[in-house]
DNA sequence: AACCTCAAACTAACATACTAGTTGCGCATT
DNA sequence: AATGCGCAACTAGTATGTTAGTTTGAGGTT
């Protein structure tokens, strides 16, 4: 979120920096294209991209299922009071976190409690691309977090009932908490695309503050070609 | 499915094949290691990964809950006749290729299918990060094919029972018949495991036929370092 | 003043050369 | 014969040079 999308990511200048070649540089920014976070246009540039709505809302219909899944899972597994166990660990230290008005922390034992859900369920693994899929959700967090849009409380409550219908065995009632809690995340996103500390980094296709990636006029396929 | 799991698959070697540098093929393997066809050993080789039964897990659990969402949302939105067509066309030529015998198309136009559902939910980025996880997923459905376990009416009558569904707009429907079709996939697996014709490439533990993937015995952290 | 033209200065893409770990095999030692 | 050592031949990783599209802007034309 340092660098505003439309920008320039230079490997010449990236690596010159890091004091390496461009080479690895390049092969970073491969992986950073995968995830959405730049697009490189072919013997143009590499840009930062701006956040896009659809790539949200796909985002958050992909966390959604996903979580939905996973929370189910480990709601109806057995033997795994370890993992219980580390689940009551985040939330106590997330309930610090946020009496500390750390928020930092409180965003991180956030993400750690959902990967969490994920080891409970058995499907480390799943976590892991779900990740991969989450830049510009994760983005939003950011600037949500950034711009004192933070609702901890809520955030702490619904945590706490989701961990207890995993530790009960409820699966139906995992589900409806996990539900509770970041089912309503997609259709915010119009309300918050007009908040001015948001609005820099959203895609919005009005001819003001034309974005300067450039237009790919001419012949390259999605990718690379023969010599 | 060419290369057997734990061949070595050179960098030098492709790229003299290809008429090029051994740049662009190493940004390919890198691909291929992110959806996990290959496994890169610093220093050592590129090699095929052997199917892991958890990655095949893991990618029918998410096939599982992405179609279901995919297919909730397709039954609930209006508006989208076009796409109802599109089904409908798709239904019909598959039941051609199978009286045809033709299986590769039978498979193509299953996938098909399944992406014509993210399609009527409007969510057609989805797909293209819900295939990168389905690697281990699809060479088992390949080896199944060149197997002879083929199931094409079955197939057929699932298909037709969720586009049913969703052009009814019942959205319990809908989930309850891709349940139906996929949601057995999973456990499947550990009696394919045993099949001759899949045993060869899928991961067993057992010391017989010691997969000669070096072990990694030294220094590299999970991907380079600096100079 | 608006609009072309074209060349210089960018960029990523590709090719090639080099570095540095890894691995297996032959040979010496026991 | 079995075992340990060390060297040679691999490998991926990195650095750097080259190629070929892209973009910008200066200067000329209308």
């Amino acid at each position: 979120m340092e660098i505003q999308p439309g920008q320039l990511v230079s490997e010449k200048e990236i690596a010159s920096v890091l004091n390496s070649s461009k080479t690895p540089v390049r092969e970073a920014l491969i992986r950073l294209e995968d995830v959405g976070l730049v697009a490189v246009v072919p013997k143009s540039g590499t840009y930062v991209t701006p956040i896009r709505i659809d790539s949200y809302i796909e985002g958050c219909f992909i966390r959604l299922q996903l979580e939905i899944g996973a929370v189910r899972r480990a709601a109806s597994r057995r033997g795994i009071e370890s993992c219980h166990q580390q689940l009551d660990s985040i939330l106590e230290q997330q309930a610090i976190a946020w009496n500390a008005e750390d928020y930092v922390r409180f965003a991180t034992l956030d993400e750690q409690l959902h990967e969490a859900f994920f080891t409970a369920a058995g499907l480390d693994g799943v976590w892991h691309f779900h990740q991969k899929t989450q830049a510009d959700v994760n983005r939003v967090r950011h600037l949500k977090r950034i711009n004192g849009i933070r609702r901890g409380l809520q955030v702490l409550e619904a945590h706490n009932a989701i961990v207890s219908a995993i530790k009960a065995g409820d699966v139906q009632a995992s589900e409806e908490a996990l539900v509770a809690h970041i089912g309503s995340l997609e259709s915010e996103i119009e309300r918050l695309a007009q908040n001015p500390g948001l609005l820099a980094f959203i895609e919005n296709q009005d001819s003001s503050m034309t974005r300067k990636l450039p237009s790919r006029r001419s012949s390259w396929s999605t990718r690379t070609q023969q010599t």
